[in-house]
DNA sequence: ACCTGAACACCGTTCAAGT
DNA sequence: ACCTGAACACCGTTCAAGT
């Protein structure tokens, strides 16, 4: 008789299954939640199993970024080197929103995997396509920071600060105003914002105007530059 | 007789003395090694003796980012806001360059300290005193992202990947061979980078020129936006 | 040869027992 | 009232014992 095994397992265990089921757990439970015992019971397994399939934790947290960017869309055909560049980020943004967790894993490896590899190769080839020189599309990537991944650190969740215990009016009011008098013009900058938008308090910013506008910012400035012939070493 | 303490106790436990002693284990060691335990064993404490003075590990690092905060120079007086700005600015990323475990502390914490806060407040008044309205302002200070607090997303180490185990001459070769098959920008730009610094392969680029480059390209199209009276709502 | 339970060396934090 | 040792509920990973 062949040794079938007696309980049934679902699936036989892989490299791709255990990394598909890292990226569904952690955008179900998030990264915190994420351990290697933790992932090994919901993939029915004992913790050790996994080690067959990812050397470590770093493999498999790579392994997820690979998963992640493999899926990353936005090839524009047809476009300028500014629409083309555009578009590419813009995606790799939607698939990132896609994964809350992604833009953080991707931060704390040093060296990046060939999917990311793939996608800057990609990017940088759309400014070299544009005619721009090695050296300026150089100070040009690095400008982008991670930006060119769809991503950039926005400095806090909310914009005032508005975090804290439950208060009653009064004490309410009165942290306000003791806020607005030492910090005058963040205060002044988060009044204006909820003016402008209409809304209460703390609904905070339109995340995709913001990056947009930054993106563009950049993107105009770096054409200027390519159209004044600009170089690092005059 | 009072009870002096048998021991010879160095100095009592205080608030700062540990938040002191956190920077100067995270300078020493990094932020990895920072743990509570390691940190109270640095001060000749039990653990549980710190959680007099701090609530838990979250408080600590925020305490951390104060301490750390509070050494910022960088105010220029007598200069537009362009410099203004700029020179604080440069002088966050000379305070942070000083502490190289801040940034990722900064990014893991969700809402700004009083310190953080304060430092803001400078950066969005000199804009404000420039004469920017408070929406472009907004927008601006979205736009700088972290770059404001004196650091940036530099997506990998090494430019190259020049990461792996040590291998002779030919496996070299081939490696790199593939690589620029695979990656043709990407190698395009180490060769040239490597060129042009007349250096070995890998030894990195120039961080302040690249962070300068990229800082004033964002304060020169604000300042255009600005002479054009840009509105967000227009 | 393969698989895996127990163990190791850590965490941050709670809690009850000691002074 | 204050301080603190032991304990709890976790980690990632090693390793030796079992099949």
């Amino acid at each position: 008789m062949p040794d079938q095994p007696q309980e049934p397992r679902r699936t036989p265990l892989s490299r791709d299954r255990v990394l598909r089921a890292a990226v569904a757990f952690a955008d179900a439970a998030g990264i915190d939640a994420l351990s290697m015992r933790r992932l090994a019971q919901e993939l029915g397994v004992v913790p050790m199993a996994l080690y067959k399939h990812v050397a470590n934790k770093e493999e498999l947290l790579d392994g997820m970024v690979e998963v992640v960017f493999a899926g990353i869309e936005g090839q524009v055909p047809g476009s300028d080197w500014k629409g083309a560049v555009r578009g590419r980020i813009l995606g790799a943004r939607a698939t990132l929103l896609a994964h809350t967790w992604a833009a953080q894993v991707i931060r704390s490896r040093t060296s990046p995997t060939p999917a990311v590899l793939a996608y800057l190769d990609s990017v940088i080839g759309m400014f070299r396509a544009g005619g721009l020189s090695t050296d300026l599309t150089h100070h040009v990537m690095h400008a982008l920071g991670s930006r060119v991944l769809g991503f950039t650190e926005e400095l806090f969740d909310n914009p005032a600060g508005a975090s804290g215990a439950p208060q009653d009016d009064r004490a309410q009011a009165a942290a306000y105003e003791a806020m607005a008098r030492q910090y005058p013009h963040v205060t002044e900058l988060a009044r204006s914002v909820a003016h402008d938008r209409r809304s209460v308090v703390g609904q905070g910013c339109d995340d995709r105007f913001e990056f947009e506008f930054a993106l563009d910012l950049l993107l105009d400035g770096f054409g200027r530059l390519h159209g004044e012939g600009w170089t690092s070493t005059p």
